[in-house]
DNA sequence: TAGATTGTTAATCGATTAACAATC
DNA sequence: TAGATTGTTAATCGATTAACAATC
């Protein structure tokens, strides 16, 4: 069927689409009905090629020469790539500050996420934004059950592992990991750091570079 | 002096070298006193080359045939060169749930990071793990008395591009966004955009892969 | 000495960039 | 029709991988 995608996108392509649409839906309140990959590019600091080759592996809808492409049809490509069509549950585990904040956030309803349930080995409140929070002993029944794939791991790092396996034993498929640790998870089981450290180093790198100039 | 780094190291390099330097410090407390390229790929799911390459370009320290390197060394040449030993200091804004998670995160002392102060718009608490937190009306004068360089905008979207030329006027150099949205800065400040929705992007393609493959 | 491991040089791979014919 | 823009094919660039001489 979906002949496209048969070989899997480059990463990089990946991790722009979601700035696309965000761009493309700020266009399409302003009214703009076509644009044009030089647009797109201008808009956010990329090249019209860089535009046209993402595009182009993502989207079914072509651009029209001298034209451009579609703006809502862009739209529903991408969000139809990127599976926001179907919102996807999760369940967090280790509700402390961060993990509160990732309950708490309005966002990801945008990106196709529901984080819909919270667990802690210490609950100290029952809800956040609506969604309980519970102890950790209902966890693996309840995530089966309700046949849940993606767990968030916001836990302290010395805990990240055992979370990691009760998750995968539970049935989760997909890892989001905050624990500044590197999980070891069977090879049919997606994990995707967030490193927050790598982010810092990218950052203070670039600062120290630029007091070097002057 | 340095004749190294005088031409800028290679993004993927710069964001894998504090998981080296994690991984080493484990070594370390074990006992270890010297590893091999070979040990260091198992230990992090590299490959020896990859490992080499980092480390020629990021490390004083020469290993030693047969031996393998001074995991202390390494982990000192790895500690300067990321700036951890003399630690920056910088401010947040917007104290938020996730603003008050990243204040009160005490990891970022490993990273050679310090977040001084908060400020918001409303302030409702007075202090996170004894950081003060101020109104806005403080921000310019205080960063720039303290003469900070590092801000980090935590603040919802539609506040963060104020708040970062906010920023900019009192001094600061280089600004890590947690607002999905991209900040139009000067060319000599460093913006490092932290990306939830590009990592979740990454995630939820891999286990669409994964999910195909059954 | 023999062999494992470093460090360097060459080959491969993939992504970005350039060039250009097709087309509205 | 003329010209801007798409989509594709070729060239470049950079990072990863392979090969191998040097060396402890």
């Amino acid at each position: 069927m979906d002949s496209k995608n048969t070989e899997s996108i480059s990463l990089t392509t990946l991790q722009r689409l979601p700035n696309y649409l965000r761009y493309l839906k700020t266009c399409e309140q302003q009214g703009i009905v076509y644009i044009s990959s030089v647009m797109i590019a201008k808009g956010m600091d990329l090249t019209p090629m860089v535009v046209k080759k993402d595009l182009a592996v993502a989207v079914i809808t072509e651009g029209k020469p001298k034209l451009g492409y579609c703006v809502e049809s862009l739209i529903y490509d991408i969000e139809k790539f990127l599976g926001y069509d179907n919102t996807k549950d999760a369940v967090i585990v280790g509700v402390g500050k961060l993990g509160h904040a990732l309950m708490a956030y309005e966002g990801f309803s945008n990106y196709g996420l529901n984080i819909m349930i919270g667990f802690d080995a210490n609950v100290t409140t029952s809800e956040v934004n609506g969604k309980k929070i519970l102890p950790m002993n209902k966890f693996v029944d309840l995530v089966k059950r309700l046949n849940i794939h993606i767990g968030i791991i916001t836990v302290p790092k010395e805990n990240a592992q055992e979370i990691a396996d009760l998750m995968v034993s539970a049935g989760v498929r997909a890892i989001w990991n905050w624990a500044p640790i590197k999980l070891e998870v069977p090879n049919n089981i997606a994990v995707k750091q967030e490193d927050l450290a790598a982010s810092l180093a990218v950052l203070s790198n670039r600062l120290k570079e630029l007091m070097k100039k002057e």
